[in-house]
DNA sequence: GGCGACACTTGGAACGATCAACAGGGGGGT
DNA sequence: ACCCCCCTGTTGATCGTTCCAAGTGTCGCC
């Protein structure tokens, strides 16, 4: 084993000893008082060149690392952030959360932030865990998921003065003040409408949720203004049904028997699936006889033997915008803007048409 | 708003002040001193009723709630359980993990811990994330989730005496000392096998991991040992391959077309999904024509058309277990078992043949 | 009435870090 | 020669909780 100092990712090789190193044992060793020590550490610009050096080697030999707890105490933070985790979304194809959340865990880490998970079903037991952690000064700031109409927790975060932001855009409530980050889920299906009609599609389809789901008119509208922009009409081509794949098969059919399309764009891989449902029945092939489109690049369309064409989503950008924003409020910078709107990719398989997509990703 | 004393779920409606009360606030308002108040929350057996409820609803009215910082230091434990969130596994239909965090979210809570997630992509960086963790005080256990072929991981934090609990048996490593639980893959496809055989099929194939996988070669055991158990041949029934959907599709078509199997048994939903796509390339329908039972009972399993049978594991019991298990650890209460097996359940759904199943789970 | 046992309460110290204020030394300007 | 200031590093106090050992009151018993 080397003798040698090595940083803060320095991995002692010997058990931890029963009781760890404190900083003034790192002091009483290095020569120097202890505020030295916490200096070369928070400060090292305020310390002599081979001051430093020498405590960073006695830092290195102890393997010493600051007790979270006291540091906490004294700075009133806690370098956590906190994530509720709800429950599991099972029965949709969806797994943006999972991936989101590993983004978060990252791009926390590189911010010297940790990520805390705490449940929280519904409303009320998620601002009970709010409260929990803030009132205990357990966390620094809050990263909240949903932002659906009339969600009460950003309005309650807001008025407890809590550092947070949110991924997603508060779309009913213009008055909210508090920073988000989103991604432009119109921009999202305009791409993929723009792909099918590069490959000289005119009568393209789209498949979206219910008209009372903000997220799912927004992606409608990428679609729409796409069409209009080339002057093609949208009659006929539109449906809105619940998010799931026999409501996708369903609508695939209907549309396909009465307004012909060639392709459809979807608002969900979950809607997509059940149009490509519909095309095996009526053994149409996707890619060759009907484009399809999916959105989310969900591990269905990833994993799908046929590749299903998918929007998919820059989740590890927005982890790191979110972060980005975080740390603005909590060193009391002033945050520029209110919200962050982020523009998703085109990832390309089969089902869209394209011979040997070969997973390219169009921007 | 009504002034009655409430407890620790109590959410005050307004806004937290610029700093929180603390004990001694508490303590000056109910007319005692700070241990008091302490010994309120830590010891009520120690006070005397009315003093207690003095306390406590000087409490609930201040909306007090111990500073987290402070107990720590104070108490050398943090209430945190760390838990590494690798690189999220796209590719494959397996969304185990995710649920499996929520699971043991919702435990440690009941416990009264939370969970900390750190990232961590291959041994050596998990590995520093747990040394700094643990030098720093930050958590108080660990959570390891991949107990493959000679992971260094576990044998690190034995040697560094950290308290932690393994979901996975110690396959290859049998001197290994820590305490695990896993799920019995065997019983789950002794289970499917013998829902197939119930039925009237005699020739069950099986699709399964490549043999130097042990959680493979565990799931195979239970199918296997069915079958002799029923004194059926397995000749020829057989095959191991990488678990992606493109492997099972083609291992089930080299078995169709060899051995004329009526069912199959895959090792996962992903390999499952292969066997149905084959079965629908050749226009035969699963359920009906041939049956298909999957494993880890997948999103894709849930929200597939056409049902798929599948194993399911009991992550919410595992996630239980293993908070009772940290539990006794950090109590220093003796660990009567080294390890802690589980049944899984299957769902049947209409791959399996069932009529209208209607989501049955069979135990 | 006095004494001891018991139950409950109290002030002081400690956990380990950072903040605030200050002491000594050296260099530059007047 | 003097003053002043910057640079570097030190000391005492503090964050809010729990542990420790001693204090106070009440009660029963002789």
């Amino acid at each position: 084993m080397s003798s040698e100092a090595r940083g803060a990712g320095h991995v002692s090789g010997v058990p931890l000893p029963a009781l760890p190193p404190t900083l003034a044992d790192v002091a009483e060793r290095a020569g120097v008082s202890r505020q030295t020590v916490s200096n070369a550490l928070n400060n090292p610009d305020l310390l002599r060149a081979d001051t430093l050096a020498r405590v960073r080697q006695a830092i290195a030999e102890m393997g010493y690392s600051p007790n979270r707890a006291a540091r906490n105490l004294r700075t009133r933070t806690s370098s956590l952030i906190g994530l509720r985790f709800g429950p599991a979304q099972e029965g949709t194809a969806n797994a943006t959360m999972d991936r989101f959340v590993h983004s978060l865990v990252e791009a926390s880490e590189l911010a010297g932030y940790h990520v805390l998970l705490f449940p929280g079903d519904d409303d009320d037991e998620a601002v009970t865990g709010y409260d929990n952690l803030l009132r205990s000064t357990a966390v620094d700031a809050f990263v909240i998921t949903d932002t659906y109409l009339g969600n009460p927790q950003a309005a309650w975060l807001t008025r407890q003065r809590a550092p947070f932001v949110a991924f997603g855009r508060p779309w009913h409530d213009h008055t909210a003040r508090h920073p988000w980050v989103d991604v432009d889920g119109a921009a999202g299906t305009r791409l993929a409408t723009e792909h099918l009609l590069a490959q000289g599609h005119t009568r393209i389809a789209w498949i979206g949720w219910r008209k009372d789901n903000p997220i799912g008119e927004d992606r409608r509208s990428g679609w729409f203004n796409a069409m209009h922009d080339q002057g093609l009409s949208t009659t006929g081509l539109a449906s809105r049904v619940e998010d799931t794949i026999n409501s996708g098969a369903e609508a695939a059919a209907v549309l396909l028997d009465e307004s012909e399309p060639t392709a459809f764009v979807c608002a969900s891989d979950t809607l997509a699936m059940g149009v490509l449902h519909t095309l095996w029945i009526r053994q149409l092939a996707p890619g060759t006889d009907i484009a399809v489109v999916g959105f989310d690049d969900s591990q269905v369309a990833q994993v799908f033997p046929v590749g299903l064409t998918s929007v998919r989503q820059p989740l590890e950008d927005v982890a790191v915008e979110i972060v980005r924003v975080l740390g603005s409020l909590l060193n009391h910078q002033p945050v520029q803007e209110r919200g962050v709107l982020l523009t998703p990719t085109l990832v390309v398989r089969e089902s869209s048409g394209v011979a040997d997509p070969a997973e390219r990703t169009a921007t």
